[in-house]
RNA sequence: GGCGCGUUCGUCUAGUGGCUUAGGACACCGCCCUCUCAAGGCGGGGAUCACGGGUUCGAAUCCCGUACGCGCUACCA
């Protein structure tokens, strides 16, 4: 291991898309791998026939890439130990499982399902601690193991688990852990239809493809010491393990569908921005040890270290990752917003509509610190794009009284008067007629901001009137006198 | 049931024997700013550190036990 490159892997099982859970162990891989000048790699785990989906590896790439981790060896990537498909590496399995057998450290097993249901039933009856294999097949003559291989009844291969042995392993985050060997099942290795099963084809692969780091979620940690056994029987070095803790539904159990959104693609789809999500999945289980929240990806292979991640799992909390959401966006350059604004838009009602860049900057400079999402660009103030065909009523109720119309007529007549009008030239007008009415200059503003928008809240009131043009503005408030009665 | 892992504010967490009347962040509440809403600033409530025993002059921090939660317990990964 020494002088030897860290070589991590994120392996996965194509089911149709990336799990955030899954996003969280493929980016520690990937900054545990970028921060120790290491190699990142995707091996796809596809030896349930059963679970195959069509496109599913595609998506996952796709998701991955979104947000923006790049793998150095996979099966887009290349590299020198591909294939990274573990269904075309079906002979390489094989080669090792009779090696195992030859050894005498696995064996064929013939015994139907209906013998190993029964056999559980049994065991459950007699209430035994552990439901285990019986060993059966084990005892079969080599006479016996050859007649029926050669009358092809259906075999599959099984680890020889040696009773009365404690397997101990280390492990960065849970440091050590200890199973006694008379607990853990003969494990099929190769399926009856050829394929191997996770731990043969795992343990093989993690060997062949030089992997030092074994990064993965704590739902494996129980099936270690099976894996553990495998390389003590090929007598092959362990890599370092790191058993991540989960992430949590609000009630506390695993993550998953039912309770939530729970692909990368959801997130994506939902405006979430993929440094917010990033950000966000870094920190549920992993912290620097102070007290910086906001990071890019560079920044977190900077500050990366496993032996700094936590034991126990964390609840995914969509609060904090909209917050993260905000905080990202903010950060974003005016040039930037404007092009996710225009794809925005396009997606919009207002998509035949031609906004000038100019007018779009306007409108991102005076809403940037009041969005959490770029189409809040969009829907928090439609009334940029289009005049209102409404009225907020609770705002009609509060701020517009008998005199209203009368007042805005008053402000209609001295913004008709100016000439290209600047935000300043608005604000002047607007304090010149306060000060005539003998007024506030909030009884102005918000029956105005009414008349002007349809609604309660916004951006400063002369920046909206300069971003929307002395003409549009005469405009909406004629149309508000109209519109709105008491 | 068995085995394993875990347990600090609602949530994410800091904390590795005295610096801790347990710190920060999200959320919540209040105040300031102010034309509104945000943003920002300031402040507040909120954790008997799961519980019970030890060890120690001293424990969230070390040890033991209990409880609870979660994971695994497939020819799924």
């Amino acid at each position: 291991m020494i002088n030897e490159k860290s070589r991590v892997r994120f392996a996965p099982s194509p089911t149709g898309y990336l799990h955030v859970g899954g996003l969280r162990t493929a980016l520690y891989n990937y900054l545990f791998a970028k921060k120790n000048n290491g190699t990142f790699i995707l091996r796809i785990e596809d030896t349930d026939r059963n679970r195959y989906v069509e496109g599913a590896v595609e998506n996952l790439i796709k998701a991955i890439n979104w947000a923006g981790l790049n793998f150095d060896e996979g099966p887009e990537a290349g590299g020198d130990f591909g294939p990274y498909m573990q269904s075309q590496r079906l002979h390489i399995y094989k080669k090792y499982a009779d090696e195992l057998i030859a050894k005498g450290k696995a064996y064929y097993c013939f015994c139907t399902p209906e013998r190993l249901k029964t056999l559980k039933e049994e065991q459950e009856k007699q209430k035994l601690p552990q439901a285990k294999y019986d060993k059966h097949c084990l005892h079969l003559s080599n006479e016996e193991v050859e007649k029926n291989l050669k009358a092809g009844i259906p075999k599959v291969v099984r680890l020889n688990v040696i009773q009365n042995h404690t397997i101990k392993f280390d492990d960065v985050i849970r440091e050590h852990v200890e199973f006694e060997s008379n607990n853990i099942d003969d494990q099929v290795l190769i399926k009856s239809d050829g394929y191997p099963t996770y731990h043969l084809a795992n343990v093989v692969d993690d060997h062949l493809m030089k992997i030092t780091h074994v990064i993965r979620g704590e739902e494996w940690l129980s099936s270690t010491p099976k894996h553990v056994l495998l390389y003590d029987a090929f007598e092959w070095e362990r890599p370092i393990f790191a058993h991540l803790p989960l992430l949590l539904n609000p009630d506390k159990s695993k993550l998953s569908k039912r309770q939530g959104d729970v692909a990368v693609e959801d997130y994506r789809d939902k405006g979430f921005l993929k440094e917010a999500l990033i950000n966000f999945v870094a920190l549920l289980g992993w912290n620097a040890g102070d007290d910086k929240e906001f990071y890019y990806l560079d920044e977190l292979i900077n500050s990366f270290s496993l032996e700094r991640v936590n034991k126990s799992g964390a609840v995914f909390d969509l609060q904090k990752l909209h917050w993260l959401n905000a905080e990202h966006l903010r950060k974003k350059s005016i040039a930037e917003l404007l092009e996710m604004l225009k794809t925005e838009i396009q997606k919009s009602k207002f998509k035949s509509q031609n906004y000038s860049d100019n007018f779009l900057t306007l409108v991102i400079e005076a809403m940037k610190e009041r969005v959490s999402f770029i189409k809040e660009f969009i829907d928090t103030c439609p009334y940029f794009y289009e005049a209102p065909t409404e009225y907020e009523q609770k705002a009609v109720e509060k701020n517009w009284n008998i005199e209203t119309p009368e007042h805005l007529k008053k402000l209609k007549e001295e913004f008709a008067s100016l000439n290209n009008p600047t935000k300043e030239d608005f604000e002047h007008s607007l304090t010149k007629v306060s000060e005539e009415l003998n007024l506030g200059k909030g009884k102005l503003i918000h029956p105005l901001r009414l008349a002007v928008s349809g609604q309660s809240t916004g951006p400063g009131m002369f920046d909206l009137l300069f971003i929307l043009g002395k003409d549009e503005v005469l405009k909406r408030i004629e149309a508000a006198i109209k519109k709105i009665s008491v």
